[in-house]
RNA sequence: GGAGAGGUACCGAAGUGGUCAUAACGGAGCCGCCUCGAAAGCGGUUAGUCCCCUUAAGGGACACGUGGGUUCGAAUCCCACCCUCUCCGCCA
């Protein structure tokens, strides 16, 4: 959400982070709404402060006085019935438009309509090349009996699968690698909630139009899936105000992520790369205003570690104001090199949502004069897994036909290699 | 799933229709006084959001878990929901 004064000082600006971000609000409307709400809300309070009045005299009044009174208030309230009614209209129409705006781009980030336009900022490691015929993950995936999406069709249906062997022992190598290395960056490691409550799905500006359809929903419970642990740990300290001195908070943490892939009918339908549900490793912070953009670099600069650490080939996607999303006001992606499909897909994406999430969820800080004003969150990735494991039996497979494990994991497993069914 | 208790400030807690929300009382934190220093004691302080006006100052509304209702008036009475705790049942 917008600060609605923002709004009313700049509407040109906001217009035109509406339309870089290819959102269409109308904010003279917003606007219109405003002027209207806030005559009503004159109205209504003059009102009170008229019964409040009233209500004092009515204690000390004598009983002749007081029945007077107590009729003149009578009389006042069928005015204040009507007016309590355009009230909430007003308030309805002007929340629903203000939970329609989209987040403002930073001025630094590229214009663009869709995500043909974003850039690439760089390139790291070379483009794994064999000179031996290469596999795809899953042909080697099912040679090895790592990856079973046959099986979880007939039992899940289709975008499931199951991760066998080395390759669910290889899942547990990444998390604990991750979360050591994280721990020891002074990420406060976490295993949240897989569900929330509706008020505080919508509070992470999830649930806005198309994005709700990418939802799991119980109706039962009224409660959803989340997509990224994310949701679970932006919302933890919603209504609760941070000291300045206690800020960055960070957070790394590990959950089962669940998605509809309601828009992505006959994309990426084979194998594991697009499931609707897999394990993610995410980092999460919590900074003052002034630090975000440089929590930004930094939680990019993890990313890039991490995956230096798995040495897989990668480039980062410099993300353009269309492709942003609702929440974000710049975001970075990186893609791994694929050798199977020879281009790069994507792995990771951190954003810095500003103050948007805050003023949804209420979370504030304190600086050291006792002012108060909201906190930034961002967010990274720092290993959707299944994508990770993808990523390594690529680049990984050898000539004989085995899998090397990376020299990072080895700590973590047993094996050296995979090698054998 | 059944039965009960409860949600008030940083924490504990009183208040059960109007003079009790700038919220009693107790504790904790911070600042100051006292002291060589500390403890004790004393004084101060620890919330906000919105509207009007805006240079400042000021005025008003709301805030007792959330949302409704009853009433001239609700922390207090009624309804729904959320959350916490205790006991029983079930359970990894």
């Amino acid at each position: 959400m917008l600060d609605i004064k923002f709004i009313r000082q700049y509407p040109d600006k906001v217009k035109e982070g509406c339309s870089k971000k290819m959102v269409i609000v109308d904010i003279d409307q917003l606007l219109d709404v405003d002027r209207r709400r806030r005559g009503t809300i004159q109205a209504v309070e003059d009102m009170k402060a008229k019964k409040n009045e009233a209500s004092k005299q009515i204690t000390v009044a004598d009983e002749k006085e007081k029945k007077k009174l107590i009729m003149e208030m009578r009389e006042l309230d069928t005015n204040s019935d009507r007016l309590d009614k355009s009230m909430k209209e007003l308030d309805e129409e002007f929340n629903d438009l203000m939970l329609q705006i989209p987040n403002m781009p930073l001025d630094d980030v590229p214009v663009g309509r869709s995500d043909k336009e974003n850039s690439v900022l760089r390139k790291w490691g070379n483009e794994t090349k064999f000179n031996f015929p290469a596999k795809d993950y899953l042909a080697i995936g099912e040679e090895f009996d790592l990856i079973d999406v046959k099986r979880a069709a007939k039992v899940a249906g289709t975008r499931f699968g199951y991760l066998k062997r080395e390759g669910a022992l290889l899942e547990m190598a990444i998390v604990n690698f991750t979360f050591d290395f994280l721990v020891k960056k002074g990420f406060i490691p976490i295993i949240p909630p897989v569900m929330l409550k509706t008020e505080m799905a919508r509070g992470m500006g999830y649930l806005e139009q198309s994005d709700k359809e990418e939802a799991y929903y119980l109706p039962q419970d009224d409660m959803y899936l989340i997509g990224t642990s994310e949701q679970a740990i932006g919302t933890m300290h919603s209504g609760e105000i941070f000291s300045e001195k206690d800020l960055p908070v960070r957070y790394v943490g590990f959950s089962t992520c669940f998605r509809r892939e309601a828009g992505a009918y006959g994309k990426d339908t084979k194998g594991i790369l697009r499931v609707h549900q897999f394990d993610k490793i995410e980092m999460f912070s919590f900074c003052s205003p002034e630090k975000s953009k440089e929590e930004h670099k930094f939680l990019l600069s993890m990313e890039e570690s991490l995956m230096r650490a798995l040495k897989i080939p990668y480039q980062v996607l410099n993300i353009c104001t269309g492709d942003l999303g609702r929440p974000a006001a710049a975001k970075f992606d990186i893609e791994a090199w694929l050798p199977s499909e020879n281009r790069y897909r994507e792995t990771h994406s951190t954003s810095n949502c500003t103050d948007f999430q805050a003023r949804r969820l209420d979370i504030r800080y304190k600086d050291k004069t006792g002012k108060l004003g909201f906190v930034h969150t961002l967010n990274g990735t720092a290993f959707a897994i299944g994508r990770t494991i993808i990523a390594i039996i690529e680049n990984y497979q050898q000539k004989d036909g085995s899998i090397k494990v990376p020299n990072v994991l080895q700590k973590y497993t047993s094996f050296k290699k995979i090698a054998m069914k």
